[in-house]
RNA sequence: GGCCCCGUCGUCCAGCGGUCUAGGACGCCGGCCUUUCAAGCCGGUAACGCGGGUUCGAAUCCCGUCGGGGCUGCCA
């Protein structure tokens, strides 16, 4: 029987990054054992979604590389794999499920069932005791499951789980304005869809007795459930909003690499084993085994990412980090032409092996193109505000001024030359020169950053430096 | 309150009864390199929550306890 997994959003927000895990788990487990991944959109909340949520979703799938065979935008046998378009599916089901006497009507009022739920919870016992099928039956409102026995499974992580069913509510499946809720639709597409293996969040574990009814109410074999651990901040709560970026789309503007984020998440509840830590999708695939996450939550830890995502900055070809990190350069700077560019890719293996983030490449190379240079104040007050400086930038301003070739080489034997002539240690007269043409105490290396800029810009800088001293 | 899950360095992961004086990675600290910042190299710091069992032997199995988390909605 081949494997068939899916990933289900909700169009409410962009890609969060635990949802991305859930997705990469699901696509490595049918890409290792030679399956079918979908990608669904679970959308019944109809106030909230918005198709540029779906959107955002999407593309940050593919952003990451996973890739899918069938569901949204690829197609396939089961329509546009939208929730929205199979209401009248799902109200068949509930309504069938009336039928067969499984399931009831229940118009109570909020306030009638928050009593039921409050005396349950005064008397010790689950929210949900008194919250069952009415002495009378009802012909309207929400249709609700009648819950009558308990649920034992064996999730793919945890091993066997047990709920009585004391402790699972009869649950609304269809609302009193006729559209399905998650639990309904969620089941009756994996259902319908042949779903073979569901992992998600371990948040949906309580859920799962529930699910696991409804698929039996329809005649169905239930999938094998795998619940992943969750994904914490640093304070060891559920990681949200207030922890910082959580959409992939923020990671990838804050210049993060698809295959560092890929690496990561695969890393945050399994691992490949070997001691590996950097590693491809194709090795992921080859050794991923759903039964192999681990059980306890994972912490995001940024500063891994980041560690990480250099990384892979610094593996890449000079050619390909360059290409990368155009985007984010004119994103500063402005367009650029050919030319201009030639200047950037003259650094381009200098300012790779400092970067960690695209954003940041972009940052060091700012200077090569701004027609005004700012000053970084820091670093202004830390190196100008110093005896001698003056005397420094004129010495280079003679040294190189002198130069008849401007390149790395001849500037820097001109520069070198300096501090035993002017008696001081060579970071007294470099770090001057250093603010004075890039702004920064900060910066690629400074006779490369000179080339690369050109003379008649260094020398200029260099002249503005000294007069605002 | 009820139900469920979880518990190895600060963090992520390895460990599936003996080879564990517990291993790798990030971080942190120190050193080397050095014109700055990185990178690189070398070294260091640091954990089996606690208590009982089972066993010749437990980080690994069982029970309890404590701690953390999730769910508890006509949200998903």
């Amino acid at each position: 029987m081949t494997t068939r997994l899916r990933v289900a959003p909700s169009p409410t927000g962009n890609l969060h990054v635990g949802t991305a895990r859930a997705a990469l788990y699901n696509w490595l487990y049918a890409r290792h054992t030679g399956g079918v991944f979908i990608v669904r959109i679970d959308d019944t909340d109809r106030e909230r979604s918005t198709p540029e949520y779906e959107a955002n979703i999407l593309d940050s799938l593919r952003w990451l590389g996973l890739d899918w065979d069938e569901g949204v935008g690829v197609g396939g046998p089961h329509g546009d794999y939208r929730q929205s378009s199979r209401f009248d599916r799902y109200r068949e089901v509930a309504e069938s499920l009336v039928a067969s006497g499984v399931a009831y009507y229940d118009d109570r009022s909020e306030e009638e069932l928050e009593e039921l739920r409050q005396r349950a919870q005064r008397e010790g016992k689950h929210p949900a005791y008194y919250i069952r099928r009415p002495d009378t039956p009802r012909s309207e409102g929400a249709i609700r499951f009648a819950v009558e026995e308990s649920v034992e499974f064996v999730d793919l992580v945890r091993g066997e789980i047990r709920f009585e069913a004391d402790a699972i509510d009869d649950f609304v499946i269809l609302r009193s304005d006729g559209t399905p809720t998650y639990h309904l639709a969620s089941t009756v597409d994996d259902v319908d869809y042949e779903i073979t293996h569901v992992a998600r969040g371990e948040d949906l574990l309580s859920s799962t007795p529930k699910h696991i009814l409804l698929t039996r109410a329809m005649g169905a074999e239930p999938p094998v459930y795998a619940h992943l651990p969750l994904l914490f901040g640093a304070d060891g709560k559920k990681l949200s909003k207030r922890h910082g970026a959580t959409s992939v789309t923020e990671f990838r503007e804050a210049g993060y690499l698809p295959e560092a984020m890929v690496n990561y998440l695969a890393l945050l509840g399994w691992s490949p084993g070997d001691d590996l830590t950097i590693f491809d999708l194709d090795l992921a695939i080859e050794r991923f085994d759903l039964a192999d996450v681990q059980r306890n939550p994972a912490v995001f830890d940024l500063d891994k990412l980041t560690w990480l995502n250099g990384e892979y900055i610094r593996a890449m070809a000079v050619e390909s980090f360059a290409e990368r990190v155009r985007p984010w350069v004119e994103d500063e700077v402005g367009p650029l032409s050919d030319d201009e560019w030639a200047r950037f890719e003259e650094l381009a293996p200098l300012i790779q092996e400092r970067t960690k983030l695209l954003r940041e490449a972009a940052e060091q190379a700012r200077f090569l193109y701004v027609s005004e240079i700012t000053y970084d104040e820091a670093s202004w007050k830390k190196v100008m505000e110093k005896d001698g400086v003056s005397e420094v930038l004129d010495a280079a301003l003679d040294a190189l001024g002198a130069l008849s070739d401007w390149n790395a080489e001849a500037i820097e034997s001109a520069l070198r030359a300096l501090p035993e002539r002017l008696g001081l240690g060579a970071g007294k007269v470099f770090q001057p020169v250093r603010v004075a043409v890039t702004g920064s105490a900060v910066s690629p290396p400074l006779f490369e950053s000179l080339a690369a800029l050109g003379r008649e810009t260094s020398i200029a800088r260099l002249e503005e430096a000294r007069r605002r001293l």
